[in-house]
DNA sequence: GCCGTTTTCGGCCCGACTGTTTTCAGTCG
């Protein structure tokens, strides 16, 4: 937790630094660091105690003086002087896409804007048409931008909203020596979510001192208070959709919960199994003649045997391929696919076509160390703007397999969109589709595309769909991949790891594909590497 | 501000797209 305090206050630093008109190499500096904190795999607290945080790349005696005054103090001594003269409240504005430090400085020195208010009041006064680089397009984009994050300010990430939930969770089974649940949206493992549901037994709201209103991070908290007969039932009643809640009511002869003291004595009694809470949400679940088979089928994190799109220090990961290699078999898994940028992907520094052979040869020699685990060659080509791949054929075709993915000129209409996507996936050498919509939760909207289209054009040609488990995209959505099952389309859980860290969002991604009702069959990190090489081989690989 | 050095200074990633222009600055990945 400590961490990402550091990184917060140290990316805001960085931005005030922007603002001041500092050194462009100094505040990327400060940004160069916010990444390998990002990327740390060692324990930070563990570097703090033994004062060996110089060790981390990036971090010199100036960054290890503010990384130590904010552990000490919650900010850094150039963060509070540069606050004397530039308002902090402008990094606000930095959320709204296409305002960059020059735009947002021009418009506090020119506007004397220094919040998002403000500057909401100056677009709707049609104030920006006066400005020198702006006209009516910029304007109603900033509009939009700040409506868009007003909707995203009341939401929170799943990871962020668990780790507070955790903690209260901790703190609240202390004070009540009890039963607590983190229960709600939260438990359902919804991507994002709008507030923190605890539910604790044994105590009622005025046995509480003090009763948290909201995180330590701001988000709402509610409690609820039940008994240990009740537990079931209520776990059942603040965990589950109202759409499941209104299921569950239609099994019992009066439409009301029978009171049950555990969950699974509740569902029996409606005569269902247990049902796992993420698919708690009245939609799979529904049908009581399929459940069984459902919940029989649904794949877990047992059933996993690797996964396929992952960064190396090839590209913009930060370790060798032996290091991901012996993380893997630590994992109990027995394969892991290298999927490094492309070429055009110059700010991740992308493979040509040397990078990649030279990275294909070295992965034959770390595979010749291992009997029982494969590193598997892999590309996450660029879908170029008219839809071809940023590799040649030639190129592709000596891949275990290639991941097509979209990085650039997201602004297209969807049906330049939609094309552009189709003429990628019926390349012969693409075997897997990337985070599909290019969403950032709570912070991009997806692109605008035909999913139902794409999902036909994935079956037509062979392709699978990744499930991209990063926390920030969970991309494709569970709601859509669900859809893509029942047309017969393959899915692929993939945590887009740029570091040993990042394996573990495989997690995340493992959520959505049971929320979505995948099988384990249909999911192709649960495949034999045999079977999977032989499948992709059968595309021309 | 960091880093590496035939070491205490000089270099540090860039190309495409967009909305605004009329030749380009700013943002983004």
């Amino acid at each position: 937790m400590r961490r990402q305090l550091v990184i917060g206050v140290l990316k805001d630093t960085a931005r005030m630094l922007e603002l001041a008109g500092e050194s462009f190499y100094r505040v990327r500096a400060y940004n160069n660091a916010v990444m390998a904190l990002l990327k740390l795999d060692a324990d930070f607290e563990e570097l703090v105690q033994q004062d060996r945080l110089r060790e981390i790349p990036g971090v010199g005696a100036g960054i290890e003086q503010s990384i130590r005054e904010i552990l000490d103090t919650g900010t850094t001594t150039v963060y509070v002087e540069l606050a004397q003269e530039i308002p902090p409240t402008l990094l606000d504005l930095y959320n709204i896409p296409g305002l960059g430090t020059k735009r947002i400085r021009y418009l506090y020195d020119t506007l004397q804007i220094t919040n998002l208010g403000e500057l909401e009041y100056a677009c709707q006064e049609n104030r920006l048409l006066t400005l020198k680089g702006f006209g009516p397009k910029s304007q109603a984009d900033i509009l939009a931008g700040i409506k868009t994050l007003r909707r995203y300010q009341q939401s929170y990430l799943y990871p962020d909203a668990l780790g507070a939930a955790l903690q209260l969770k901790t703190l609240l089974e202390e004070i009540t020596g009890g039963k607590v649940l983190v229960s709600g949206e939260l438990r359902r493992g919804l991507e994002v979510v709008g507030k923190i549901e605890l539910l604790v037994a044994g105590i009622s709201q005025g046995d509480l001192p003090d009763v948290p209103e909201q995180s330590a991070a701001g988000i709402p908290v509610e409690l609820h208070f039940t008994s240990k007969e009740r537990w079931g039932t209520d776990a059942i009643l603040t965990t589950g959709s109202a759409a499941h809640i209104d299921f569950l009511g239609s099994l019992a002869p009066d439409g009301e919960l029978p009171i049950a003291a555990s969950e699974e004595e509740c569902y029996a009694q409606l005569g269902l199994e247990f049902i796992p809470p993420e698919l708690r949400e009245g939609i799979l679940e529904t049908s009581r003649t399929e459940l069984p088979q459902l919940l029989a089928g649904l794949v877990t994190d047992k059933d996993l045997k690797g996964v396929f799109h992952n960064h190396s220090n090839y590209s913009d990961g930060t370790n060798t391929l032996a290091e991901i290699a012996e993380h893997g078999r630590s994992l109990g898994w027995s394969f892991i696919g290298i999927g490094d940028h492309s070429q055009s992907a110059i700010y991740a520094g992308g493979l040509n076509a040397d990078d990649l052979r030279r990275q294909m040869a070295e992965i034959d020699e770390v595979n010749a160390k291992y009997s029982d685990f494969k590193l598997l060659k892999g590309l996450e080509v660029d879908i170029l703007s008219d839809g071809s791949l940023d590799c040649s054929d030639d190129l592709l075709s000596e891949l275990d397999y290639v991941i097509a993915s979209v990085h650039s000129a997201f602004k297209m209409s969807e049906r330049e969109m939609t094309q552009r996507v189709l003429k990628a996936v019926s390349n012969p050498h693409v075997n897997m589709l990337g985070h599909p919509t290019g969403r950032l939760l709570l912070a991009r909207e997806p692109y605008a595309i035909d999913l139902d289209a794409v999902i036909d054009a994935c079956r037509e040609h062979d392709v699978a769909i990744e499930i991209n488990a990063n926390p920030h995209r969970l991309d494709l959505d569970w709601r859509w991949a669900h859809r893509a099952y029942e047309r017969g389309v393959l899915l692929a859980i993939n945590p887009d790891a740029h570091s040993l860290a990042g394996y573990n969002d495989t997690r995340y991604g493992l959520n959505m594909a049971r929320k979505a009702g995948l099988p384990r069959e249909v999911v192709l990190n649960t495949w034999d590497i045999t079977a999977l090489l032989e499948k992709f081989r059968q595309k021309g690989k």
